[in-house]
DNA sequence: CAATGAATGATTGTATACAGTATTGTGTCA
DNA sequence: TGACACAATACTGTATACAATCATTCATTG
């Protein structure tokens, strides 16, 4: 169906592709903050050594998608508090003032590609695929910044998506429902109309909405082993 | 002198090592932007593998400091006129937001070990090293960063701040001063005294007076290669 | 029986060997 | 003389082997 899930375990993989592969099953919560990453088992899964494996992980650890300890290994990223109330400290910074660039720069094709992006979304929480809904969400996003044509500041917001997903995975108070697209579909309405101001308004007040859907309330951090948690 | 220089030839190097001396060189100007990086000469000088070497470059990559192209290798990067141009717009965006944060939550400490970095800019005028005050501006920078408190905004801002000392290499107007530490001076005294409105627009001011020390015009983008200048 | 310690196993860190690709140099032909 | 094709070279891409470190287990001891 969408090229996008390389389980390819045969043909020779390079690290780019691992990172796409490792990077979506992250976004789509199939791999759980804390997840380890052992280096034998993921080159395995995509038929290439270690060497491969080892500049993806670090890839990803750069992108924050994962964390590295020396001698002790990658395992996928566990935000704590802080860094989530960060994350959205700096998106609520940048998002915002990128909306209103990209309502001033968006061409027609534009908008019909982010309303095909609503559209897969959609199509994603009918088919109850809650974990490719959150994905497309996330991508909606970085279109805007794309559209804002600032690479720069597209690349930040990339980590920053990047980074709320395990955020979500993490805080996401229960039920709670993410992805309410009609916010959405009012960001590109007003796109439409090269309302930036408007479109400006509409993205603080929907990031606005994404971090009360968490639950950042001080409390004692998620555990990052099994034993952490337990024992003590 | 300086601890930093990290140039010892015999011990074993760590990867991190690597980054930090070639960084360091970097902004100092000592490697020029478009300098190739062969992994088995910079090994040499580190007494360590390619293995290392290759991860140390790949770490530079990310922060954007070097270039890596398949099969062709590493080479300092050479920003475009049009990635100078968005550098130094997101840092108009996020740094004097930080700087008012900054200013709110300075501390006395914070504010004399600020003092002693202009100092420290100073006596490297002084000497005329102009590399080393050309580096000591941009740490003052992360500094003011750290001090807001905001790990992610200073992460961000550090690259931003990397990538700008490859733009001044390329695209300073001549003899421009552009260590001028008396806006430097300025901001400290607006944070020494909570002065938050003022931290942000003197942030704002300095980076504008930054911004127009380069010569960012248009014109025939710096070659990528020697080819690329002499044949199209 | 709990606690400490050493031995074992598993996993990562590094170096090196080999394969593949881009570049450079040389020779031939028009 | 100049252009093109081909061989040689230098470099990167990848795999693998070995060393170092950490985690676990099991035996020992108070």
């Amino acid at each position: 169906m969408n090229k996008q899930t390389v389980q390819s375990p045969k043909p020779a993989a390079t690290a780019e592709m691992v990172v796409q592969a490792l990077s979506v099953a992250i976004h789509e919560h199939r791999l759980a903050p804390g997840t380890r990453l052992g280096e034998d088992e993921i080159g395995e899964v995509f038929g290439v050594s270690r060497t491969v494996i080892r500049a993806a992980l670090q890839s990803l650890a750069h992108l924050q998608l994962v964390e590295i300890q020396r001698h002790r290994g990658a395992s996928v990223a566990q935000p704590s508090l802080r860094e989530a109330r960060e994350v959205f400290e700096a998106r609520a910074l940048l998002e915002p003032r990128t909306a209103r660039s990209a309502a001033r720069l968006a061409r027609p094709d534009d908008i019909a590609r982010l309303k095909r992006h609503i559209a897969d979304e959609h199509a994603a929480l009918a088919e109850a695929d809650l974990g490719r809904a959150l994905r497309l969400s996330g991508l909606f996003h970085i279109e805007i910044a794309r559209i804002a044509d600032q690479a720069t500041i597209t690349g930040f917001i990339e980590t920053l998506i990047a980074r709320s997903s395990l955020i979500i995975a993490l805080y996401r108070r229960r039920e709670s429902a993410l992805c309410e697209s009609t916010a959405h579909h009012a960001l590109v309405d007003a796109m439409a109309t090269a309302n930036a101001a408007r479109a400006e308004d509409l993205m603080r007040n929907h990031l606005e909405d994404l971090h009360s859907a968490l639950d950042l309330r001080e409390r004692a951090a998620p555990a990052r082993s099994l034993r952490q948690a337990l024992l003590p």
